[in-house]
DNA sequence: CCCTGATTCGC
DNA sequence: GCGAATCAGG
């Protein structure tokens, strides 16, 4: 059937003109015609048809010193790429943490979990006491919810 | 943190 | 010429 996939034809770019003038987001226009949205922002940059003051901020042009493009050592880039990744099948079960060691603030020490249990303050509140991993300040179960990418989610403390 | 637009560059 | 990668602002 569709033998080939012709990149922009005539009525992609009419399709493209007529999204764009009507106030859609390239977003929307990108997922209209099927293509990414960077393939829409590219073509209407060669169409000549930049926005003009409209959706975002004017930035002035950009050093042509300093590549767009950067290969590697990008901070933005890594965090977006490593949150990408890990989106959604971040399926967190209960970790099964022992109890029973654990210790006060006073007792704390390097060979001491240092895992908060309960709220700060409070007249229970203590440490988990497990012995941590080696190099680190938690125990193998909370170091795993240490580093949780979700751990914003207020994981329940024990 | 997520969104959007814009520019640059490799293919 | 096309589009992914990257940057930048809200």
């Amino acid at each position: 059937m569709h033998a080939n996939e012709p990149t922009w034809t005539d009525e992609r770019i009419e399709l493209l003109k007529s999204r764009f003038e009507a106030g859609l987001s390239c977003r929307e226009i990108a997922a209209d015609i099927g293509v990414s949205r960077n393939a829409v922002i590219g073509k209407l940059s060669r169409l000549n048809l930049r926005r003009e003051g409209s959706g975002d901020e004017r930035r002035p042009p950009r050093k042509n010193g300093e590549k767009g493009r950067r290969p590697k050592t990008a901070p933005r880039l890594q965090y977006q790429m490593l949150r990408a990744l890990y989106a959604e099948p971040q399926r967190v079960a209960e970790e099964p943490i022992q109890d029973g060691h654990r210790c006060s603030l006073l007792e704390l020490s390097a060979e001491k979990c240092r895992w908060p249990i309960n709220t700060p303050g409070a007249e229970d509140f203590c440490f988990c006491g497990n012995t941590p991993v080696e190099g680190l300040p938690y125990c193998a179960g909370h170091t795993r919810l240490a580093y949780k990418p979700n751990s914003h989610l207020r994981v329940a403390r024990r």
